[in-house]
DNA sequence: CGCCCTCTTGATTTCGATCAATGCGCGTGG
DNA sequence: CCACGCGCATTGATCGAAATCAAGAGGGCG
């Protein structure tokens, strides 16, 4: 009864991967699993620590980042509730993962996850999915990294954090001007876009100066003209 | 007995993803498989277009790359021999898989492949954990192009070719200074580094000049002072 | 031989980093 | 309650690494 308990009022019961699962197969996760609390600024693994757990992310905003010997980071990977965290089949972490808000967590002993992914062949190949997913998406990144400009790379990320804002649960008004909260601090914008802090700033306010989009405080962001944005993200 | 014919006498036989299958149960992968010949330069795979074919790679070299919308190009990956070509479970091909050197490879309509997949359930892991390892490597890649500068990437990329050379069948002279040559020309290193060829070429001037490699002539490198050369990839 | 392709080298420009100062919102403690 | 401090953000001045522009050199092949 405890799998009632934990998994039938999961936040991300049918988005995670779980959902591949009937209501009896959960069980043999509901049992591996519990549940962690994150606060921000927190980090769950470490990069070059050994490899110890896999998670589902409940809710909150997780980044997944690399670091040089010198210090200078990268952020490779944003994670929102329902993906998956952590690496099957790996004995160390090769990233460092960090809660950005508050956020939580429900965690697998890797090992015994293996297990029930071996167990559970329509998870396996769900994961596989997600796992392609990624690797198109990390591939996406690395052409903005490579070879986008730095107005190139803060168009680009303003529309993908609207996209987002738009699906889930951020404030947005309807269409014509979009307002949403970036859920990251500018030093993490500049980490996540191979850029720094400064250089974020000033073309915020340039985007804003020329009417493209409002900065009405904070962490919020106003898309005033979308189009002009995506010339700006994509030039032809 | 065509599977015999086929797969027995494979290059790549045992260390390619039909590994993981039983003689018998290569006759299914096999009766699918047709073998190609790409010349340098020749194209397979097309950004945007349908997401036709998977395939293991037997000789050569290929790249995975992508482009903005005015030409500039990113290679985001490099396949060498036994590696899986393809993009499983996607309609659609995200990136231009292209020849660098003549090669061959060993081609399945991608539905099929799929199906193979679901019914060999060792073959679908093995194909999961690579893929979890092109992950990892794309996020290193992307650390690489968002921090790191031009003399620390020719540097780190230089001890690359030099690993992959030094197991796989390139000249290696023992130890000591090691001589191998690069697959590419200074323009896609410099498509793989997010350069241009001009720092590229300069950057490998000044490491001849410091004494840390030597430049033959052609693609040739030889490691004269590989210490010094993982100084220069990674600053303490 | 001459052409094409790749690579090297030099001069100059530019974009983004770096250095530096200030502003602002917020929570804490006096 | 206000003052202070702290983290985050903006803005300005300057610097520097890599891009861009431009010219030529080597090398292989028809």
């Amino acid at each position: 009864m405890a799998a009632i308990e934990i998994c039938a009022d999961c936040s991300v019961r049918d988005l995670a991967l779980c959902g591949s699962l009937t209501d009896h197969e959960l069980e043999a996760l509901n049992a591996l699993g519990r549940h962690q609390r994150l606060s921000k600024g927190e980090t769950v693994i470490w990069a070059g620590d050994e490899s110890i757990i896999c998670a589902n992310l409940l809710s909150g905003v997780l980044k997944l980042s690399a670091s040089t010997a010198d210090g200078r980071e990268q952020i490779v990977g944003l994670h929102y509730p329902a993906d998956f965290i952590g690496r099957p089949y790996a004995d160390a972490a090769d990233f460092t993962v960090t809660a950005l808000t508050d956020a939580q967590l429900c965690v697998f002993p890797r090992k015994q996850f293996e297990q029930v992914l071996e167990d559970h062949v329509r998870m396996e190949r769900l994961l596989l999915q997600r796992t392609f997913a990624a690797l198109d998406e990390a591939r996406g990144r690395m052409l903005m990294l490579g070879r986008k400009s730095a107005e190139e790379k803060i168009a680009g990320f303003l529309l993908d954090m609207a996209d987002r804002a738009g699906s889930s649960a951020c404030r947005a008004t309807a269409e014509g001007p979009i307002t949403f909260d970036l859920p990251l601090t500018r030093g993490q914008i500049a980490d996540v876009l191979g850029l720094t802090i400064e250089t974020v700033s000033r073309q915020m306010t340039k985007l804003k100066a020329s009417g493209v989009i409002g900065l009405p405080g904070g962490r919020a962001v106003t898309l005033r003209d979308r189009a002009a944005l995506e010339e700006r993200a994509e030039p032809a």
